[in-house]
Formats: C-alpha cells, structure tokens, sequence
DNA sequence: CGGTCAAATGATACATCATATCGTTTCAAT
DNA sequence: ATTGAAACGATATGATGTATCATTTGACCG
C-alpha cells in the first residue's frame, strides 16, 4: 500500500526514489510489531532523502504535515531499532542519519557538514584493554571524529 | 585575600582544604586578565569540591547564593581555560570535571558515576590515519569510554 | 585612600530541544 | 464492518543553557 493520497494536508508526497529504502525499514519496523503508518513512512522518507546528518527541526520543517512529536518519536524508533544512528557534533549538536552499518564511529566535516564512516580502524580492543587496565570494565564507547573532507581540505 | 565575609547571604563558605587548588586556578585565571571575584572563587571551590563528575545544575544547587547565570559562565570560563573538562554521560548528559592534564579521555563507571582518566592508549595517531584513508584531515575529536569501574563491577 | 570604569553579577526573560499528556484517529486482526 | 490498541497531533511541560540589562564590584590610578 503506497501513501498517494496524503489526509494530512494538501502536500504531495510523491513516492521518492528511495522507496525501496522506505519499505525495507518499514518492513523490519512491522517484524517487531511497530505499525506502518503513513506519517511514520513520511519520517523514514524524509530521512532517507537528507544527503547528510539531519537535525530533528530540519526533519520537522521538512514535513509540516506531521507533528512535532510524531517526527521526534519516529526518529526514537529508527534509533532504537538501529535503522538511524546519531551523530555528535562539536558543539554538541545531536543530528541522525541513516545507518549503513552496524556500530561504526563517523568523520564529519566542520565545514560542509558531510559525514564518512570510520574504517578499518577499531579501537574498541585498544580501549578495552586500556579500560581494563584502569579497573574497568568497558560496556560501551561514544567516539566522534572531527576534521575537513577532502573537498573543503582545501584552504 | 580571603573570602571569609560572604555578602551575598548568611551562609558561611569556611576556606576548603582545596584552597589552594582554588588560589592556584584564580591566579592562572587573573594571568589571563580574569578578575578575582567572591561568586567565581565559590564556584571554582564547589568544582573542587565534587567527588565526581557534576553537572551545572548540581552546581548551582550547591551555591543558592550564586546566580545561575554566574555559575554557568564560570563553568564556561573554566573551560575555556582547560581548568576544568566536560565529560559526556551516555545519555549525552554533560558533566564536568576539575582538569588534571591536558588532553585526555574519561573511562566512566556507569554504576556509580566515578571517572578515571584512560591512560597509555594513544588513538589520535590511529585515528588521524583513519581519517586520512577516508581523505578526511583530522582537527578533533570527542572519545567517552563507559563501563564499570572495579567497585562496581561484582554484580 | 578614595574615585573611576570596565568587568562581573544576578534577576529574569528567552531560546532550544525533547518529552509527557490526552483526546482523537487509524491500522490491522478478526 | 467491528474494534481495541497503537499511533497521532496539539499543546503543556521540563531540562538546559544563553541574552539582556540595570546594578555592583574589583583593580588600577592618581
């Protein structure tokens, strides 16, 4: 069932390109008994189509025809259920984008704001032993990496 | 000069055992052209004080006769002049923390909320060539380790 | 030692981000 | 179609931090 008649309001959701993405997560959503409704595909829709890491208002001002609450608890599912990952920025700023993997840690541009996946580079061992070292037992890490893309490196 | 006549209010503030940590940061503090004020020396010496990681609003609480206003830019000032770090609790909830070195990394007890520093773990090199594979330049970077501490850890 | 003035303060308004509440709507199983 | 729980939207509330601005204060200076 594909959503061509929008209730909300007069806004045309057009079936983007990406519905291949949106049906896959909502299938995987449905799996573990969480309902397909069409302001929930509208939130992984819109996600979907953000070439970066998105903040939860830009998600808001992008679909005006879902409420607030409904974006920020859709966005908690996606989280929850590991279809979204959040991201950290420098200043704190939390944005979302969609996972591509499973746990990774992300480069972001401080300039562009584009993100990479770190790769071939896992710290965790090195932080466990380290944890280990100190008396700890590590559970869990949060790491963020900070730089320029190749395309803003330039000066 | 001693704070010994508070004026703000009838509390007594009783000169700390940690005076000296405090007498040591306002004077690095007045190094950089910061002035030596009765309400910035009662929140450097709450800081001290702490057995652990605290938040701003803890601060607060513990100085009913500081403006939260003040106690919050005297966490910023004491930042911004690494006098003390912030520390990030998995549930991005930020904390602070007197500094005892440069830069360096929390390991974070989960159970209990003490903090170690992770020591004899250099990821910046590992990191920076992470990022150079992924044509990223590295400027920083933001590392939190979660776990338990050896208290904690006999479930 | 008292005058001076920018820095600092405190009260409070405001901004931001996210969650809680609750009456209404909607999905999906029957 | 019926129906009950899940989800929704509007909005209130909470948590955290910053901006404003009149007043106070600390450091310098003569």
């Amino acid at each position: 069932m594909v959503a061509t008649t929008p209730r909300h309001c007069g806004h045309e959701h057009p079936r983007p390109r990406s519905a291949a993405v949106v049906d896959d997560i909502v299938a995987q959503l449905s799996d573990r008994g969480y309902r397909d409704t069409e302001p929930r595909r509208l939130v992984i829709s819109a996600a979907a189509a953000q070439g970066r890491p998105f903040t939860a208002e830009e998600l808001c001002a992008a679909l005006p025809c879902v409420g607030r609450a409904t974006v920020y608890r859709g966005l908690r599912l996606l989280v929850e259920t590991d279809q979204v990952c959040r991201v950290l920025l420098e200043d704190r700023e939390l944005r979302y984008q969609l996972s591509h993997q499973g746990h990774h840690h992300h480069l972001l541009c401080a300039v562009c704001g584009a993100s990479a996946d770190l790769e071939g580079c896992d710290v965790e061992d090195m932080l466990r032993d380290a944890a280990v070292a100190a008396g700890f037992r590590m559970s869990g890490h949060w790491l963020e990496v900070y730089g320029r893309c190749g395309e803003c490196a330039e000066d």
